[in-house]
DNA sequence: TTTACCTGAACGAGCGCTCAGTCGCATTCA
DNA sequence: TGAATGCGACTGAGCGCTCGTTCAGGTAAA
């Protein structure tokens, strides 16, 4: 788990104690993330959050440096908690001949569930310094790996018709991203399918190109 | 043409010549849109605007009402010209039973080209009043209804297998998206793929389902 | 008394937008 | 023909306010 060093821990704080820190900077994640969902970012005051997270501004500003460190832990949390979803749905499942229509479905309800945190960091990873940038696309292209990881097995293991290396690839990104097309297009999408609807769909088109029918 | 009624057209301004406003609307986005995609949104002040367009803020001013109102009219001059590509494809092509696989070709290339003005709207559009942000959405779906019109007339005309109309639909709304996917992730897929990998993988993908090889 | 954490008034830079005024061109009038 | 008048477009200094950030001081536990 290399990516866990260079997070959120090592940005400075004021405040000695390491675990109120995280009590402290959990606080203002939770707070923070609804009011830029609610207003996004830039309409969303520092003492806003203050207030949200039920301390004063000098208080906020003992666990963070600056209302981009918050922005850039808010991203960071979601992240964190799409992958646990993920990686919690491949730990129970049956290591049978669809766990990726599983994983699939898995992360779709994750989508579906954080569609608004989803959307966040797609509209809002802009306002963070270009270093940041890179941090929050790795993370994205962190769980993309986990598919890939998957696919990649299957393949390896004769469960899935071959395909060469960057169609695996891309079918990995695909997944990923038609997951988010949930999130984005979700206001209308939810007319015509709901999200089991959707995520059955999906799944025979992701897994269409390889295998006949799925079920 | 319906859609085009209240359009920029009937933004106010206070100068009474239209064909003068137009040009000077013109100036504007091109100015604008540039900044945009340079610094975002927030960071771009209106002097800047003004300053690239080359008048003064003032000016500025008498062709706009806010700020809000040039990235409207930037947002609406983008799709227009999506809207534009992917027509003008649909009108040259031959008609034959491969309209599909040039309509996706050309409109991934317009997503290649317009990579950055594509991520524009997924990340500024939050900022407009709601009333608009529906505007902008209401421009995207009008493109994936190109999308959904010729995959309606290719199954109806039995080029296609017969697909249900929901699976016809979504199918629509995924060439729009994996487009879009070419704009946010290139800076990683361009490692692997170039544009044209990229179209013809995806393309296999999305025709993978309905029939089995293309060509 | 010292240390650790908390408070909120105050600062000041930045920015969207206004408006009093200028400029040049066209129209009217002598 | 030339002066007078009006008008539409353009200018930019400056207003008013917001908001991120700081810091001098407070409180309570050790």
């Amino acid at each position: 788990m290399k990516q866990d060093s260079n997070r959120i821990k090592d940005i400075p704080t004021l405040v000695k104690n390491p675990d109120l820190v995280e009590r402290r900077r959990r606080q203002i994640i939770d707070a923070a993330v609804q009011l830029f969902i609610e207003k996004g970012f830039h309409k969303t005051t520092t003492r806003e959050i203050a207030a949200a997270t039920g301390f004063s501004i000098g208080s906020l500003y003992e666990y963070v440096a600056s209302k981009e460190d918050i922005l850039y832990i808010v991203c960071d949390a979601i992240h964190e908690e799409v992958k646990r979803g993920v990686q919690a749905a491949l730990a129970r499942s049956t290591g049978g001949r669809d766990v990726l229509a599983e994983m699939i479905r898995e992360y779709f309800l994750v989508c579906h569930r954080m569609s608004d945190h989803i959307l966040l960091i797609y509209q809002e990873t802009r306002a963070l310094p270009v270093q940041w940038q890179k941090k929050i696309l790795e993370n994205e292209l962190n769980i993309t790996g986990i598919f890939l990881e998957v696919l990649v097995n299957l393949v390896a293991e004769g469960k899935l018709p071959y395909l060469d290396e960057r169609s695996v690839e891309l079918t990995a990104h695909n997944i990923s991203v038609l997951g988010h097309m949930w999130a984005f297009r979700r206001w209308f999408l939810a007319r015509h399918y709901s999200i089991e609807d959707y995520t059955q769909l999906q799944t025979e088109f992701i897994l269409g190109i390889a295998m006949g029918k799925s079920e």
